[in-house]
DNA sequence: GGGATTGGTGGATGATTGTCAAACCATCCG
DNA sequence: CGGATGGTTTGACAATCATCCACCAATCCC
């Protein structure tokens, strides 16, 4: 495969709000979510996430679902793919929902 | 089954995100509650909705989702149950959130 | 080239879920 | 009382989904 290439993903303004709260209402993609918001860009391998207890496999489809509804991003180079939240378009599609989201993930209870 | 009564709904400190995501990750639910948007009382009755092909026994289903998602309180009177946003306890739980969604959920695609 | 690395694909399986239908329950009213 | 009203419960069924496993594909490196 070329380098530099993107996997398939929705264009911003495809992006279904319904299918993105499917996207994060599970607790595996929402712990991935969480990862993702430092804005970098994160290979696939699922150590020091939390989630070493799920099948390479397993991790592999949830983020697949998250690129598909318009979450994330993935760049393809080389053996390696980086996938990295698309805050921007979020943002454009959505303006403060994700900003909330990740503020109502890390609240304390109250 | 004496007057005023809610049914069964979580404490606000109870809410969870993912819960609450799942729950309104689904276009029927997401339809209930832009309908309960409007801060007001509903009956159970699904007609007016844009729900009248899905049978009542299934629109009961869904409003208990969102009633144990801590999305909508029931409020029991006679032969009649009122649905209500629970608006208050989850800008409390989750601020900014519940406003975030419904902005979305009529945002025009951009 | 050949092994190691990184990650995805496809099938199988069990669990969850959305839907309908029918029966049920409590309440109101004539 | 007895029927109508408003809504829930239960069971059945199909579809979706999360997970694992085995295998595969591309790339990097010795």
């Amino acid at each position: 495969m070329r380098d530099d290439e993107r996997l398939p993903q929705p264009v911003t303004t495809d992006i279904d709000l319904v299918t993105l709260l499917h996207a994060l209402g599970d607790p595996v993609r929402m712990t991935l979510l969480l990862s993702y918001a430092d804005g970098a860009e994160h290979s696939c391998d699922p150590r020091g996430l939390g989630l070493e207890h799920l099948h390479k496999s397993t991790v592999s489809h949830h983020m697949r679902v998250l690129r598909e509804a318009g979450v994330t991003t993935t760049r393809v180079a080389g053996r390696n793919r980086f996938v990295s939240l698309r805050r921007s378009d979020l943002d454009t599609r959505f303006p403060g929902l994700l900003d909330a989201l990740l503020a109502a993930a890390t609240a304390p209870a109250r």
